[in-house]
RNA sequence: GGCCCGUUCGUCUAGGGGUUAGGACGUCGGCCUCUCACGCCGGUAACAGGGGUUCAAAUCCCCUACGGGCUACCA
């Protein structure tokens, strides 16, 4: 490119639903654009017309979204280019870089069994050197052919911006097919053409293409291109240490989503793994990661995900944002939340809520008392700090004492609290307890007088009452 | 099988010749306290193994083991 800023881009296939790893991947596409002021695009790789689905496309570009992850330019196909395609593969026949190749399949597979037993399968190279007649013969004969590439001999070098220098004997590798017998470009190709079309300067992945970047590089020189500087991300694994797939029942990014985990927060956690700032910091705006993002500081080995350390980098996002941003995320999930109520009062209980649960989701969960009259008491809570009857005694005073309180603040219902508890010559905490189980329904909770300044006078005075007929 | 990559507390990681091997999550204990959290303080816990090189190795080299990836007319 003419600007020399980075221009890279990510390239998930829509054969499924956006996961950690190829979030982390965009993630890091991303982070590497934007703090160096480059480009950042994406491109969806749809050639395998059996396997994907526009649904797919729609929800990986949702999650990207969602992320924050936002790309430039427009969104581009990687099927809208075929034409582009056939003609690299027309020139590469006619500089001799590719060859045609008239095995069939049902061979091939033949050959692999039975390398299988012994050592490695390599194409044998049955056709690569057929003369013109032999060739046109077969063309009359109306045999179909793949196109391979023509290997040459020596070594292919690269200089991983993570995994440092690669070298791999051109021996290993062998002449391998660029299109199929239909005339259709293979992925391997595909790739290749696509980058250099967009100008492409950093090619970050995961480590799985380390094997195929030599080929790819093979394909950059027989086309006369200039490659691109290559980067490969360690995989995420599960905590078998293999990759990370739905067989660990690994969420998609709809699911975090959905959990109620802020995005700002699954970006921060995605970016410790296998990255680290150099600095003692852990919790990261958007914003800080840009400024901070090195790949020189991204790590070689394997990352095992961690669902406890995603909550605690959670709680610490949720803990830093503002109630006003809490409620706007929980509407995102569920946008009928407590619409009744005013947003004030929802506010509160956010508020209260937040330092108390890792996800939106959570807090949605945990915030029900704020909302509705308690339909059960916590059986060992119960047992435990309503034992008797002399809590009711000693509740029903303080009922008695809250029903004339007029102005309803915090500090008039404590003191109430302790005057009655001083009243009946027992430790405050006999009284608060019960109290909160009458309130809530379980033995925590917040503050209880904030509670009880939030819930309101008369929220109070019926759900202690109901717990008066109820408990013990 | 071949090729490539990797290996520091359970997990994420710092440390790249001389460190009490540091931090974070988790876990355990304590403090705070009306409970639960938050917060604070403290404990537990690691250099895969073996050979070299060196006065000195977690750090450099080699081997082994283990783990992972690739090895398609998938992407």
């Amino acid at each position: 490119m003419t600007d020399n800023l980075p221009h890279v881009r990510f390239a998930p296939s829509p054969t499924g639903e956006l996961h950690l790893g190829g979030a982390r991947t965009a993630l890091f596409n991303w982070l590497f654009a934007r703090h160096h002021g480059g480009q950042f695009h994406v491109r969806i790789e749809d050639t395998d017309k059996l396997r994907s689905k526009p649904e797919f496309t729609d929800q990986i570009l949702e999650s990207l979204t969602w992320l924050g992850l936002d790309w430039d330019g427009p969104l581009l196909h990687q099927s809208h280019r075929s034409g582009q395609y056939k003609q690299a593969l027309q020139a590469l026949l006619k500089t001799g870089h590719a060859y045609r190749c008239f095995c069939s399949k049902d061979k091939l597979e033949l050959d692999r069994k039975q390398a299988a037993k012994g050592h490695e399968f390599m194409y044998s190279g049955t056709c690569r050197d057929l003369s013109d007649a032999q060739i046109k013969i077969r063309l009359n004969q109306g045999q179909t052919f793949t196109l391979r590439l023509r290997i040459p001999e020596g070594e292919t070098v690269y200089d991983d911006r993570i995994y440092g220098k690669v070298k791999v004997n051109n021996r290993e590798i062998d002449d391998f097919i660029i299109a199929r017998s239909d005339g259709s470009p293979v992925y391997n190709l595909v790739v290749v053409i696509d980058d250099h079309t967009m100008g492409i300067s950093h090619v970050i992945r995961g480590d799985d293409h380390i094997s195929n970047t030599p080929k790819q590089i093979l394909i950059y020189q027989a086309l006369g291109y200039d490659p691109p500087i290559f980067a490969h991300l360690p995989m995420i694994l599960g905590p078998d240490k293999k990759r990370l797939s739905k067989r660990h029942n690994a969420p998609g990014i709809q699911e975090f989503r959905n959990a109620g985990y802020p995005p700002a927060a699954l970006v921060n956690y995605l970016a410790m793994l296998g990255w680290n700032p150099d600095t003692e910091q852990e919790i990261f705006t958007p914003e800080e990661l840009v400024a901070a993002f090195r790949l020189s500081q991204v790590q070689k080995k394997g990352a095992v995900y961690d669902e406890k350390k995603l909550n605690w980098v959670s709680s610490k996002h949720l803990l830093a944002m503002t109630d006003d941003d809490i409620l706007a995320g929980i509407r995102s999930i569920d946008p009928d939340w407590q619409t009744e109520r005013p947003d004030g009062y929802n506010r509160l209980v956010i508020e209260q809520m937040k330092p108390r649960v890792r996800s939106l989701q959570g807090l949605m969960e945990d915030s029900t008392f704020f909302y509705q009259v308690p339909e059960e008491y916590d059986a060992k809570t119960s047992r435990k700090r309503w034992p008797d009857s002399e809590v009711n005694n000693l509740v029903r005073n303080y009922y008695d004492h809250l029903l004339v309180q007029v102005e309803w603040t915090a500090e008039n219902i404590e003191w109430l609290l302790r005057e009655t508890a001083t009243e009946a010559i027992v430790p405050a905490s006999k009284l608060i307890h019960p109290v909160r189980l009458a309130l809530t329904g379980s033995g925590a909770g917040p503050s209880l007088f904030t509670l009880m300044e939030i819930l309101g006078q008369e929220a109070c005075l019926q759900r202690l009452k109901l717990a008066l007929e109820k408990l013990p």
